[in-house]
DNA sequence: ACAATACCCTACTTTTTTGGTAGAATATAG
DNA sequence: CTATATTCTACCAAAAAAGTAGGGTATTGT
């Protein structure tokens, strides 16, 4: 039941592009060295997310990245989803695989991997980039 | 975000236990071949949730295992520890392990994945094996 | 007693997933 | 033009999970 590191270098680092004034970019390499995540692996991860429409791109010098969308529309749901983060506890649960297991049907613990499911997207769908900055700032 | 298989196959013989009538056992090799799970396997499942004091063996022919609780008492996040599944969603929050992340103490979202944890461990906690038994035999 | 049944322990192998690297191509501000 | 930065396509390594194998030990029905 553990998040991918990929997942969690996603969060920080769209909690880095959120945290920062409209109109600016941040580059990879600044967030990398930050961090201390690997820039190419940073890399794969920005595309990923860019391609799901969170972020753009602000190619060449002084260029980097910025959030597409304000942070408090941007659900933590919607990051994990973009880095193909699973959250479905069981394979029969996740998406397109519906026909992995034969006996989904009659399968008597389904439904409860189902309610559990149910209860982390419930959690995650009604949480924001903004709420963790929020929270994090009432200190 | 997924479920070992250990801890899926945990919960589907555990519900085979709670399904028999009280005084009875069942032997691994049933529920290895109904459920088409490696008998080696299983054992392996088996003698971790022995240990753990959840169910209880009979040896000898006829020998098998039977709950040592009342399936309305035996919480399925009981059973997730016993196999050693981790609740937590980031490492740094795993048991002993809270020295992972040297800036924890500062971490912004560290707050956010601990609540995760929490929303996860209150659902793992409010549920039986009895509840999911029940559950199935509603429809 | 003893053989049948079933649990118990240790080690190993394979497969899958994750994490990390490399190199070259493309775009752009100055 | 060129330095900076993103994009794209592979590939490789480490770790974790899943599955196998084989021998050993305890119990009990007969």
């Amino acid at each position: 039941m553990r998040l991918t590191t990929m997942t969690t270098y996603a969060v920080q680092a769209m909690i880095e592009l959120a945290d920062r004034p409209a109109g600016t970019v941040v580059s990879l390499r600044e967030i990398a060295g930050r961090h201390g995540i690997n820039l190419k692996y940073l890399e794969r991860i920005f595309s990923r997310l860019c391609r799901s429409g969170l972020i753009e791109s602000k190619k060449g010098p002084g260029g980097g990245y910025f959030l597409r969308r304000r942070a408090d529309s941007i659900k933590i749901s919607e990051i994990m989803e973009a880095v193909g983060e699973s959250r479905a506890p069981v394979r029969c649960l996740a998406k397109a695989e519906d026909k992995y297991c034969s006996q989904a049907e009659t399968c008597s613990i389904r439904p409860y991997w189902k309610r559990m499911k149910e209860t982390i997207d419930e959690f995650l769908d009604s949480s924001t980039l903004y709420d963790i900055i929020k929270k994090n700032k009432n200190d």
